[in-house]
DNA sequence: CTGTATCCTCTAAGATACTG
DNA sequence: CAGTATCTTAGAGGATACAG
């Protein structure tokens, strides 16, 4: 049986983002854009945090997404968790030395973010008005 | 009527996120971390293309999803448009001087990651091991 | 060729309740 | 205190058809 275009082009969309998934700069950006991983990752800057004070400096985080961002982080290496066991448990959260390295991308990109929000305003209303004027 | 303790802690939460949706980093996040816009990005750097350019160029993303990519560059000023009206139409897409400047960041990222991806590998594979083995 | 419009699916993430 | 389990929902993104 032959294929149209259209099933053609699919199959190899299909292999492309199968491709992509290995792609470790692909996998980095999918880490780190987690909505509460940059928050997490700041917050730790200081040194070591219990679960707890996580919550306290991130409120906007639910009981739900701290932790399963926290795993995410440990699973990568990027955070280290210290359990103590006594009643009731203790535990704590700190930046591994790859966390730290990495924490220094956040940074730059949160200078540019921050060098150019005005531009982006400017152009994303400019973009809306133009759009709303022929609507 | 008196709040819950749960409940002021969700009005905390909304209040905080939406204040976080204001952050310019926050902004900036959300924008690149979308799919395809790094690659589209990256197909830009050197130079000018068009739309079925980038179509060939980046076979796994939907026309639907390229097309919605490169408005909201369009938009953030990241991107520029130019369209020559004829039969068929021609649109070019070009990245910014804000595009590009934001590429360079993209680059860091894409370096970070290969300068990483084996540790992280490394880390995942013990952290999914040691958890198969307490199941 | 370059898009829009519609429908549909699947997953991220919030609400809530419970355990060691 | 720290974490898990279940239910539900909003939205991102894919499939498909059509238009200027």
């Amino acid at each position: 049986m032959t294929l149209t275009a259209e099933q053609k082009r699919q199959a190899v969309q299909k292999q492309y983002n199968a491709s992509l998934e290995l792609c470790p700069a692909r996998q980095l950006l999918e880490a780190i854009s987690s909505k509460w991983v940059t928050l997490v990752m700041l917050a730790l800057e200081e040194g070591q945090l219990r679960h707890s004070d996580l919550r306290r400096m991130i409120p906007g985080a639910s009981q739900k997404m701290l932790t399963s961002t926290l795993r995410s982080l440990e699973r990568d290496g990027l955070v280290s968790r210290h359990v103590t066991v006594s009643v009731p448990v203790r535990t704590d959260y700190e930046l591994t030395a790859r966390g730290r390295s990495l924490l220094r991308i956040v940074f730059e990109m949160k200078d540019w973010a921050e060098q150019n929000m005005d531009g982006v305003a400017a152009s994303r209303l400019e973009h809306d008005t133009n759009r709303y004027l022929h609507v």
